[in-house]
DNA sequence: GAGTGGTCTAGACCACCGT
DNA sequence: CGGTGGTCTAGACCACTCC
């Protein structure tokens, strides 16, 4: 269904400050008008105004100082950034490869003892076993546990899809999730499959995702390939 | 001087909430009282209750629900998480484990391409080489620079102190940072100050800080024990 | 001192959840 | 339907920056 809701004043201001910054009508280091003048122009109050530029500083784009300004950002946002991003398949799209999916195995099991401890739903475990390409190169390979529970009903055919896609439809949209990272070297099968030698650095990714009501509804392991695409993460104090 | 400063009502209310949460008063999947509660208990508005709310959500602690409520979310915070520290230092402690720095060089020299391209201002740089230690192990080897000019005046004997707190009090406080990640093996050199043989698995961090004002301040190159302490990033959807 | 963002209020109406 | 969070307003005063 897509419902298409009508944007909020918020979102409204926000993309409009936005096509500014994306248009070069504020180029970076430019001064944004006051907030009052911003709000005068898009007829909201400045509670509205100061909520949007929040979201395009948190995004990177803007950088107030106080009794200063507010200023367009110099440096560029980072894309496919580990933090603001869940999809590789967008992560590849967004550095500039073709993004593909080689399903290996689709199993159905008994949960292992971290599994159970980990979902709040009973019940076997799907299981997805994928090399995700970049260019037809093999840059993760990942296997993916679902509570089978959570995704009754869908098709398999469906499993070639985004996993995201498929659990949002469900009704378990991710919201959120938390990304244990460790330095790895590739043994015989992770070599095999990722087309690296054998001892080759990795970069293994140990991942439990989040919907929106803070239930565990995936747990993703992942092994990347070192230089397939830069890994970015912004920190912040 | 570390001015005292008024903490803000925001500030009260997350306090006091918080307060209740790591009391136990509020256990994991409770419900909070709704906001114009909350509001009265602390003689606050209903934005300034939902602005302490919404820290307490981007912490991992809350989580609303629209039409339903606010509670308590189960999963408690993943400590030492990259993306919302900066500091190692804090990290190592936060793991259980006393942490320690040796430094093995202090080093004026000219930049680097990279580096006069990265920072705004000009003239040498200032580079310390270190290793940090957690219960007397080495974890962390790092190559941190900084221009000269941020920091005059600061007396030698700091650096050994944390450079966050040298360019805070420098007033260049480090608001947030980028950092990339990469898997890589140790050679010869990294295998000998890190204690772990020639081809351990290492993660390499390469990391530019900003400050306030969005200028870059310092540029951190890291490479890590691979099993030294758990690295968790936070991801969003 | 003038102008900026930082904080806060009191109230309104809407959208969603559960009974 | 009542209760919850989601959005928004109009206005006030404070804290900081820069001239």
């Amino acid at each position: 269904m897509t419902a298409t809701r009508r944007p909020s004043l918020v979102d409204q201001v926000r993309s409009g400050l936005l096509e500014d910054l994306v248009s070069g009508k504020l180029a970076p280091g430019a001064k944004l008008p006051n907030e009052n003048e911003i709000g005068e122009r898009f007829g909201v109050s400045r509670a509205t105004v100061r909520e949007a530029v929040l979201g395009l500083m948190e995004a990177g784009y803007l950088a107030r100082r106080h009794g200063s300004g507010t200023y367009v950002t110099k440096a560029p946002r980072s894309r496919h950034a580990l933090d603001s991003t869940v999809s590789y398949t967008e992560m590849i799209r967004e550095a500039g490869h073709e993004p593909g999916v080689m399903v290996l195995s689709n199993t159905v099991r008994e949960p292992t003892e971290e599994e159970a401890e980990l979902f709040d739903v009973t019940g076997t475990i799907l299981e997805l076993e994928r090399v995700r390409l970049a260019d037809a190169r093999p840059v993760i390979y990942s296997r993916d546990s679902i509570p089978s529970a959570l995704i009754e009903g869908t098709p398999p055919q469906a499993m070639f899809r985004s996993l995201y896609a498929v659990l949002a439809e469900a009704g378990h949209e991710v919201r959120r999730a938390t990304a244990e990272l460790l330095p790895v070297l590739a043994d015989t099968k992770l070599a095999r499959v990722l087309e690296v030698k054998r001892g080759a650095p990795l970069l293994h990714i140990d991942q439990v995702d989040y919907d929106t009501k803070g239930h565990a509804v995936m747990l993703s392991l992942e092994w990347h390939v070192a230089d397939a695409f830069e890994l970015i993460v912004n920190r912040r104090a």
